[in-house]
DNA sequence: ACTTTAGCCTGTCGGC
DNA sequence: TGCCGACAGGCTAAAG
């Protein structure tokens, strides 16, 4: 399941791949993605030379002089380079034919990602209200603390909230809050500017040892060079369900908040 | 202005 | 062996 680490394992994955070339065509398979795939993408793109392929929260963008294309991988979606006589398989939605006969190949089961079309990122409703990147200068632990004045959600949900910060999914959440020693039921507001120092620090920290190691492998996720990430022997709490905690040995427990599975430590973290 | 909930979608897994 | 319901989850829109 893609977040930010994730996305960005992704993002270098393809980047050579990609960048300074120029689309051939595009191939759409299934427009019916998180919203329809817009006519301007196989439209405007070939022809184009993608210039860069950057990150922004966990969208991809592709810089091209008629536009940037968008492409977000929701929870079941990876990208990988292949041969374009390679046959699609099913829930190979898009290609991105270029030059060389190489392609960008989006598969998505779920069909949760999307791809998107915009001539301005700052503008995009889908965009412009977003956070700061967490591993950005203007996060820190002051910005969280001011943020969370008057906010009475869990910490685990605010911090899980794209308008706050933005990139920090289930996993990553639940494990900087045990970094943090904070229990993520705890009341956004009533989290005391000490701890939000070190839950920004972890939140910085678990993301950067996440992409180090390429990502988290939970399930079917693999990044853009074909191989799965190996963050998951890392996890201290994520899926860990009765197993003992690492520091001091009583069971992680599980809750569930907002609909998502929620791990942490009963005794590491108040 | 903030918070909660429903819904999108399919592969996988446990239970019967 | 096969069917079936539950579950997984990022994110938005709508409802509260």
């Amino acid at each position: 399941m893609p977040e930010l680490p994730e996305v960005e394992t992704s993002r270098r994955g393809i980047a050579p791949w990609l960048e300074g070339m120029r689309v051939e065509n595009v191939v759409v398979r299934e427009r019916r993605l998180r919203w329809p795939v817009p006519a301007e993408i196989d439209r405007l793109l070939p022809g184009e030379i993608i210039h860069s392929i950057r990150r922004r929260a966990k969208y991809l963008l592709f810089d091209t002089d008629a536009g940037i294309l968008l492409l977000h991988l929701g929870m079941s979606g990876s990208v990988r380079i292949i041969d374009h006589s390679e046959p699609a398989a099913k829930h190979d939605h898009v290609d991105i034919v270029i030059e060389d006969g190489k392609a960008l190949r989006f598969r998505d089961p779920r069909r949760f990602g999307s791809m998107l079309w915009t001539n301005d990122v700052g503008k995009h409703p889908l965009l412009r209200d977003l956070g700061p990147e967490p591993l950005g200068e203007e996060f820190d632990g002051d910005y969280l603390w001011q943020a969370a004045r008057g906010r009475r959600i869990s910490i685990k949900q605010f911090i899980m909230n794209g308008a706050v910060v933005v990139g920090v999914g289930n996993i990553y959440a639940s494990e900087s809050l045990f970094l943090a020693g904070i229990h993520p039921l705890r009341r956004a507001d009533r989290v005391a500017m000490p701890r939000m120092q070190l839950l920004a620090t972890s939140i910085r920290s678990v993301l950067q040892q996440a992409i180090e190691a390429g990502g988290t492998t939970l399930r079917d996720y693999y990044g853009g060079d074909g191989e799965p990430g190996y963050f998951r022997q890392q996890l201290e709490v994520y899926a860990r369900e009765g197993e003992p905690c690492r520091r001091c040995k009583s069971p992680i427990a599980a809750v569930v908040l907002g609909q998502r599975s929620t791990f942490y430590c009963k005794r590491c973290q108040r």
